[in-house]
DNA sequence: GGCGTGACCCCAT
DNA sequence: TATGGGGCCACGC
C-alpha cells in the first residue's frame, strides 16, 4: 500500500522521535541511522514535515552548531529548544555537544 | 525517464 | 573566521 509519505521521510520520523527531549540531533546524524549519507534528504523530509505537532523537528540542529531551519521559524525553533532546557545563543547551540544525542 | 532543487555536511583556501 | 566548491539522496516537474 502506497502512504501519502514516503518510507524514507517516515524512517526520518521514527528516528527523530527517538530523540528525547533536552537533547538534540544532526540530519547527518539521522541520515548516517538510514544507512546515508543523504543529509539533504532529511532536510527535504522535514521541509515536508505535516506533523510538526507529532514530530519534533525542532531538536534537529545543523552539524557546525546552527540551530538550522524551520517551518515555523528560526526563532520559533531556538525558543522551543530553549523551553526544553537547551541554550540558544543567537540562533545557534552554544554547547551543542553537550546536547547531542547519541543514537 | 531526466534535470534541478533543497530545513545539509565536509574539506580546502 | 569567512567563503567556495564538491558530494550525497529523495522528491517534484
Amino acid at each position: 500500500m502506497q502512504n501519502k509519505t514516503s518510507d524514507f521521510r517516515k524512517r526520518c520520523y521514527q528516528v527523530l522521535q527517538r530523540v528525547p527531549p533536552g537533547k538534540v540531533t544532526t540530519y547527518g546524524a539521522i541520515a548516517r541511522e538510514l544507512g546515508s549519507s543523504a543529509c539533504r534528504a532529511v532536510g527535504s523530509a522535514m521541509a515536508n514535515n505535516q506533523q510538526l505537532v507529532v514530530i519534533p523537528c525542532h531538536r534537529v540542529v545543523r552539524a557546525n552548531g546552527d540551530i538550522g531551519d524551520y517551518a515555523l521559524g528560526q526563532e520559533n525553533k531556538s525558543a522551543l529548544l530553549e523551553a526544553e532546557g537547551v541554550a540558544v545563543c543567537n540562533g545557534r547551540i552554544t554547547d551543542l555537544d553537550k546536547y547531542l544525542h547519541h543514537f
